[in-house]
DNA sequence: CAGAAAACAAACCAATCAGTATGTTTTATT
DNA sequence: AATAAAACATACTGATTGGTTTGTTTTCTG
């Protein structure tokens, strides 16, 4: 094998162990001993490869849970159409049906923040999250910024607060789940947040006017 | 000093330091050593009080994250009225106002769930957090069910749905506020539970409907 | 094919961890 | 006041931690 893919593929190893047992136990729970334990391989792999734990962490969240949240969450927003369609069709997807999605583990950016984010030490770890949520949260505001353009919905809505409002309530429900097992929690949560992303709708003398508008 | 009241405030010292410092940093990022050392005990006085630190960290959550939810979260649903007033007023006040509540921490509940939701290894931890969800849970929805018997709320909603939604929504919003330190997070995220709650409103048929009934 | 660099393996280290064993002080009981 | 029990303090232990040092194998380069 030749040296780069080699490499790669050990680093890789590594980071994808290293996600599944934090992100299950906790960053101070798993050790690295226990990491390369399970991979059949040494301390010198390790820090062959990553300075200290500190920098392992860093590279696990931007090159797993950064990538997890974009592509599931993310880069789906970026659909033409209905916003409130997309939205609904994207949670029951990756909630009700997506068995990869690891659905009692909860949701690994919450599990990363809440161990995370002690300011003063770790400062970098928590400036890396919180660009992945914004991130999130600007992709989600130009869905509805589109969903207004388009008529669908209505042009008083603060897409600011609607899109924290919608990925709070993701990273709630995962969390939830993680504690309670519930088995039709995201069923019902759902449907809520149906009756929710409702409220948004354009309401229909808009539309009128919206009509006018582009006659004229 | 009396020496029942001694071993009740030694206690009571570990279990608010303990749980200041696991809330903040962690259960496996915070020592016993360290505990003790910041209320100067020390291995003698921690282990004659509790068994170990499983036990320890039982203990915390039954006396202080416990009773936390409950006096801050639970006992005021008891209260009589329009419930999307209570709530509204309910979030405003620990939220915006009640600065005794740690507002960069997150969430107590979260922060516990997930780190000690692992199932297997620490499967009574789990039970109580689940309890402590479950009683927020019953007291949200007896409140919703009174609002539907005083014609406040549409008798069509799913009680133990918008519980559950309700619930999720706080320990999100807590949960990023944690990562992002946003300062109008909390503002902006009652703002749009107030538009999911206007949805749970009777409508003006079913009122007719109820003031026909009470005449007849 | 030889030498060098890359990619690891193995053994080791000081610090920290939860927990214990034993001693000392404080309080209650008689 | 004497004794016992309660409420600690002190010193220690074996295991585990993140990290280092040194040695070995694999791969690349000329």
């Amino acid at each position: 094998m030749t040296q780069e893919i080699k490499r790669k593929l050990t680093r890789q190893v590594l980071i994808d162990k290293g996600y599944e047992l934090i992100n299950m136990y906790g960053y101070h729970a798993v050790s690295i001993d226990r990491i390369i334990d399970e991979v059949s391989l040494t301390k010198g792999a390790f820090y062959y490869h990553f300075d200290n734990k500190h920098h392992f962490i860093e590279a696990v969240i931007q090159e797993r849970i950064s990538k997890e949240i974009h592509s599931n969450f993310i880069e789906p927003l970026n659909e033409r159409g209905n916003p409130i369609f997309i939205l609904t069709d994207l949670l029951e997807d990756k909630l009700l049906k997506d068995k990869s999605l690891n659905q009692n583990s909860g949701s690994p950016l919450t599990n990363f923040i809440t161990e995370l984010s002690h300011e003063a030490n770790d400062y970098d770890l928590q400036l890396q999250l919180k660009e992945i949520l914004d991130q999130w949260q600007i992709a989600m505001m130009n869905l509805l910024h589109r969903g207004i353009e388009d008529s669908y919905l209505d042009r008083h809505i603060d897409p600011e607060s609607v899109a924290e409002f919608i990925i709070i309530s993701i990273e709630g429900v995962r969390t939830i789940k993680k504690a309670t097992n519930n088995s039709g929690i995201f069923y019902n949560y759902i449907q809520q947040l149906k009756n929710y992303l409702d409220t948004l709708k354009i309401t229909e003398d808009q539309k009128e006017t919206k009509r006018y508008y582009l006659a004229s």
